[in-house]
DNA sequence: CGGAGCGGGATTTTT
DNA sequence: TCCCGCTCCG
C-alpha cells in the first residue's frame, strides 16, 4: 500500500486507487483506529495540543527550549499523515536557509522521505522566489530575473544616483539603500512612502530615486532582496486569481519565529491566509515574543502581539515546560525579562534541579575578562567538559578581537560563528561574478565586477568607454564588449585583453549544456587566470581563498545546473564550520539565537555596551526591550551555567573610557545568582591587573594549554592560528538541490551585429560625429563598420552605432 | 593602473 | 585607535 507519506502530484492518481482520499472520511477513520500515533504521544500536553489543533488559526507561544521546533516538524507529520493536506499543500516558513534545512531533516526523521515532496518549506526569500518567477510577467520581470546582493545593489544605486546629479558624497548610496531597504520591508513602493521620509533624501528626491531605480531593475530584469517579498506582496494583491489560486493549494500555513516578521512578510502572510469563503484559513504561527531581536532590521513585535485580534477565534497555547537549562538560570531569565512591558507574558518553569546559580564577576578590564573567561574554560577542561559546549556571547563584533587574542595565546581551539559571510567574501563573489556572467551574458553589473580582475588593463577608463556605448546602444556590457573590440574605440592593448576575454565567456559558454557546470566553473577560473591571481598572492590569507574556491566548487555538485546553483547561492548566507577538533565558540547573541551550550559566557554587561548606547538613542524604551530581549536570550542559551562579566574600563573607538555595570545586572534576581569575588582582589586597583596576570600565568603551567604546547610542540600553536584563519568557515547547504533547473533567457550573440549591418546608413563622405573621437567624414563602408576620418583624432574604425550624423 | 595619504565612521544581520 | 574607501599623484 501506498506510504501516505510518499504522496505527491504524480503519484494522485495512483494513490487514489489504492488507498483511502486524503482528508477523507475513510482516512480519517483509519486514523482515529489507530489511535494516537507514537510521535504524538511522546509530546507534552501543551505541545500535543499545538498539533491536533488543526482547525483555524493557531499561535504557539514557545518559550526558549521549550521544543519549539519539535512541535513545528511534528505538526507537519500529523497534517500529512491524518491525511488533512498532502506535502505539497502544506506552506512552511522560515526566515534562514539553516532553519529550513534542519526543519527539512527532522520531519524526515520524523516521516521519512516526505521533506523531498515539501517543495513550499522554505525560507520567506525562497518560496518568494518560486512564486515571482511563476509569474514574474505579472509584475512586469521576466522569469529569469537575477536576484541582485547588497553590493550590487548599492553599485546600482550609484549609478542612479548619478544618473540623476545627486551629489554621491553629501548622499551616499549606501544611506539610500538602507532607506529603500527598510521601505521594503514596511511593504511600500515609491508611491506609498510617505511624504515626509520620501523628501528627507537628496532635498526631496527620496522618492524618485526609489522609483527611478525600480525601473533600472526591471530593466535589467533583476529585483533586489526586498523585491523578493515587495513584489510577491504587489503579485498576489494585484491577480485575485492568483492570489485564490495559492489560497486553495496551501490548506496549511506555518509559521516559525513569527515574532521576526516584518511588515511585508506580515502583509504577505495575511493574504495568504485570509478566508477565502470556505471557513477559517489553518495558519499556525510559532515564535516567542521574549525573543524578538531583529527591531532594528525591519521585524515588528507587534505583528505577534496582534495575532488573536488579526484571527479572532486563534486558537493560543503557550509552551512554557523548559527542558534545556536549570531552575537557577530560568528564575534569572524570567526575573530579567519581566521587566518589559507589552509583553504576552509566559513563565518557564522545569522539572529539573536547580544547578549552579548564574555567576556575576567584575574585572578591570577586557584583557582581564578574557584571561578570566579562558581560565575558566580551561578548568571546566581540566573537569572534562567538552569545548564544544562551551560559547562566549558578546553584544558586538569587537569584543570578539580579544577573546581570539587570548585563546591563541593560550592554544586554546575556538571558532567564530558568523565572521564575513561565505558568500560576501571578495574570492566567492568573483567567482559567482564569472559564473553568473556566463549563465547570464546581460548581467551587466556581474561583469563589471570581474572585467578587470584579474588585472587585465581594462580600468576606469576603458570600463566608461564601455559604458558609454552600452547606453546608446541599450544593449549589455558583453553585447557590447564584442563589439567594440572590433573596431578602435579602445587602445589596442585594452581592445585586446577584451577581446581575448570575450573569445573566454564564448568558449564557457558554449560548454554550458555539455560539460558538468562544477567542473565548467573549475575551467573558469583556472582559465581565467583567477586562481593564478591568488596562487601569486603572497598574502596570509591567499591560501584561505584558494580552498574557498575549492569548496565553492565542491558544493556544486548537489545542484542539478548552473542555474540552479546560482539561484541558491544568491539566496544562501549562512556559515558554518567543517567538523574537526573540539572548539570554543564565540558568536554575537544574535547569532546564537537557536543555539544552547552547557556553558554560556555573557562577557560585556555594561552601559553603553549593554544596552547598547545606540540602541537606547535611536530607539529609546523599545530600544532599552530588545536589548533586554537580547540578554534574556543569551541567559536562557546555558543549559548549566551562565557566567556574566562587566569590566570597570573598556576602550571604545580607542578611547579608555570608565564604565558602569549594566542595568541589566540589577534586575537579576538576587537569590538566583552568585556575586563572584575575585581570590586576588584585583578589581578596581591600579596595576592590581598586571599582578594578576603575573600570578594567573604562573599558574598556568599546569593549564590544558600549556599541557597542549607541550606535548605538541609547535602543532599546538599553529592550529590555534589555523583556528584563527578559519575563522567564519562554512558548510554547503542542499537546501537549493530541490529548486528546478533555470537559466537566464537564452540570448543570440551576434543578433545585433546582423541587424545593424543591414541599417547602416552612412555613406562614404558623410560627416559624422562620434562621442570619443569628435567629428569626421566617413571613408569607407564595411557592413557595420565605418573607416572614418576624424578631424582631431585621425582615421579609425568604428561601428556605425556609435556615430551619429553631424549637425 | 596602482600606491600613498587622508578623512570619516565605527551594533546587532538574514535573504 | 583602527579600518575602509576615496582621491590624488606618479
Amino acid at each position: 500500500m501506498t506510504d501516505p507519506f510518499n504522496l505527491d502530484e504524480s503519484d494522485l492518481p495512483a494513490a487514489r486507487a489504492a488507498g483511502p482520499r486524503p482528508g477523507g472520511i475513510a482516512a480519517r477513520a483509519q486514523a482515529a483506529m489507530a489511535g494516537a500515533p507514537r510521535y504524538v504521544e511522546a509530546l507534552n500536553p501543551e505541545q500535543r495540543a499545538a498539533v491536533e489543533a488543526l482547525d483555524g488559526p493557531v499561535l504557539v507561544l514557545a518559550g526558549a527550549g521549550t521544543g519549539k521546533t519539535r512541535v513545528l516538524t511534528t505538526r507537519i507529520a500529523h497534517i500529512i499523515a491524518t491525511g488533512r493536506a498532502r506535502a505539497h499543500e502544506i506552506l512552511a516558513v522560515t526566515f534562514t536557509n539553516k532553519a529550513a534545512r534542519e526543519m527539512k531533516e527532522r520531519i524526515g526523521a520524523l516521516a521519512g522521505p516526505v521533506a523531498e515532496g515539501m517543495p513550499w518549506l522554505g525560507t520567506f526569500h525562497s518560496i518568494g522566489t518560486k512564486i515571482l518567477r511563476l509569474h514574474a510577467e505579472l509584475v512586469g520581470l521576466k522569469s529569469g530575473f537575477t536576484i541582485l546582493d547588497t553590493d550590487d545593489q548599492i553599485r546600482l544605486i550609484k549609478q542612479v544616483l548619478q544618473a540623476e546629479n545627486v551629489d554621491d558624497k553629501r548622499w551616499p548610496a549606501r544611506q539610500l539603500a538602507i532607506l529603500i531597504d527598510g521601505w521594503k520591508n514596511r511593504g511600500l513602493e515609491p508611491a506609498r512612502v510617505p511624504a515626509g521620509e520620501a523628501e528627507a533624501f537628496a532635498n526631496g528626491k527620496g522618492r524618485a530615486l526609489y522609483d527611478f531605480y525600480q525601473r533600472r531593475l526591471k530593466q535589467l530584469n533583476a529585483v533586489d532582496f526586498g523585491d523578493l517579498l515587495l513584489e510577491g506582496l504587489r503579485l498576489l494583491r494585484d491577480n485575485p486569481d492568483v492570489l485564490a489560486e495559492y489560497q486553495r493549494r496551501f490548506r496549511y500555513i506555518l509559521v516559525d519565529e513569527y515574532q521576526d516578521t516584518n511588515t511585508v512578510q506580515y502583509l504577505w502572510l495575511r493574504l495568504l491566509a485570509q478566508a477565502a469563503g470556505d471557513g477559517p484559513r489553518n495558519i499556525c504561527c510559532v515564535g516567542d515574543d521574549d525573543q524578538a531581536i531583529y527591531g532594528w532590521r525591519g521585524a515588528d513585535v507587534d505583528n505577534i502581539l496582534r495575532f488573536e485580534k488579526d484571527f479572532p477565534g486563534a486558537f493560543v497555547v503557550r509552551l512554557e515546560r523548559n527542558y534545556r537549562s536549570t531552575g537557577h538560570i530560568l528564575a534569572a531569565a524570567a526575573h530579567l525579562i519581566a521587566h518589559n512591558e507589552g509583553r504576552l507574558g509566559k513563565t518557564l518553569f522545569t522539572d529539573g534541579d536547580d544547578g549552579e546559580m548564574p555567576a556575576v564577576q567584575g574585572v578591570w578590564d577586557s584583557e582581564e575578562e578574557a584571561r578570566v573567561v579562558g581560565e575558566d574554560i580551561e578548568q571546566g577542561q581540566r573537569r572534562g567538559e567538552s569545548l564544544e559546549e562551551m560559547a562566549i556571547l558578546v553584544r558586538a563584533s569587537f569584543q570578539m578581537r580579544e577573546f581570539e587574542e587570548r585563546f591563541i595565546t593560550l592554544g586554546l581551539p575556538y571558532r567564530v560563528i558568523g565572521g564575513p559571510r561565505f558568500y560576501e567574501r571578495a574570492e566567492i563573489r568573483d567567482a559567482l561574478a564569472y559564473l553568473r556572467c556566463v549563465a547570464q551574458p546581460a548581467d551587466d553589473l556581474a561583469f563589471e565586477r570581474i572585467v578587470n580582475t584579474p588585472k587585465r588593463g581594462l580600468g576606469e577608463a576603458a570600463l566608461q568607454t564601455l559604458h558609454d556605448h552600452a547606453r546608446r546602444m541599450e544593449a549589455p556590457l558583453m553585447r557590447t564588449a564584442r563589439l567594440i573590440v572590433e573596431t578602435e574605440e579602445l587602445k589596442p592593448k585594452q581592445r585586446q585583453a577584451l577581446r581575448a576575454l570575450m573569445d573566454d565567456f564564448d568558449r564557457w559558454s558554449a560548454l554550458i549544456d555539455s560539460k558538468p557546470h562544477n567542473e565548467l566553473a573549475e575551467m573558469v577560473l583556472e582559465e581565467s587566470g583567477y586562481v593564478d591571481m591568488w596562487q601569486k598572492d603572497r598574502s596570509a590569507d591567499a591560501a584561505g581563498r584558494l580552498e574557498n574556491l575549492k569548496e565553492l566548487v565542491r558544493s556544486m555538485e548537489e545542484f542539478p545546473d548552473l542555474g540552479a546553483f546560482l539561484e541558491h547561492i544568491s539566496l544562501v548566507m549562512d556559515a558554518e564550520n567543517a567538523e574537526g577538533e573540539e572548539r570554543v565558540s564565540i558568536m554575537t547573541l544574535h547569532a546564537a539565537k537557536g543555539l544552547e551550550f552547557d556553558t554560556v559566557y555573557l562577557p560585556g554587561w555594561e552601559e553603553g555596551l549593554f544596552p547598547h548606547q545606540r540602541a537606547l538613542d535611536e530607539q529609546g524604551r523599545s530600544g532599552l526591550e530588545e536589548e533586554r530581549r537580547l540578554a534574556y536570550v543569551g541567559v536562557t542559551r546555558a543549559r548549566k551555567r551562565a557566567k556574566i562579566f562587566f569590566a570597570t574600563n573598556r576602550r571604545i573607538r580607542g578611547l579608555w573610557q570608565t564604565t558602569i555595570p549594566s542595568r541589566f545586572l540589577d534586575e537579576l534576581p538576587a537569590d538566583h545568582v552568585e556575586v563572584v569575588e575575585q581570590a586576588s582582589a584585583s578589581y578596581g586597583g591600579y596595576g592590581a591587573s598586571r599582578f594578576n596576570a603575573l600570578d594567573s600565568f604562573g599558574s598556568s603551567y599546569d593549564t590544558p594549554g600549556w599541557r597542549r604546547a607541550q606535548t605538541r610542540g609547535p602543532a599546538g600553536a599553529a592550529s590555534a592560528a589555523g583556528a584563527y584563519a578559519e575563522r567564519g568557515g562554512y558548510s554547503r547547504g542542499a537546501q537549493g538541490a530541490s529548486s528546478p533547473a533555470r537559466r537566464g533567457p537564452a540570448t543570440i550573440e551576434g543578433e545585433l551585429v546582423a541587424k545593424s549591418a543591414s541599417a547602416s546608413a552612412y555613406a562614404a563622405g558623410t560627416r559624422v560625429f562620434h562621442l570619443k573621437f569628435g567629428n569626421g567624414s566617413v571613408v569607407s563602408v564595411e557592413g557595420n563598420k565605418l573607416t572614418v576620418e576624424f578631424d582631431k583624432a585621425g582615421r579609425k574604425m568604428v561601428l556605425d552605432s556609435f556615430v551619429e550624423k553631424a549637425g
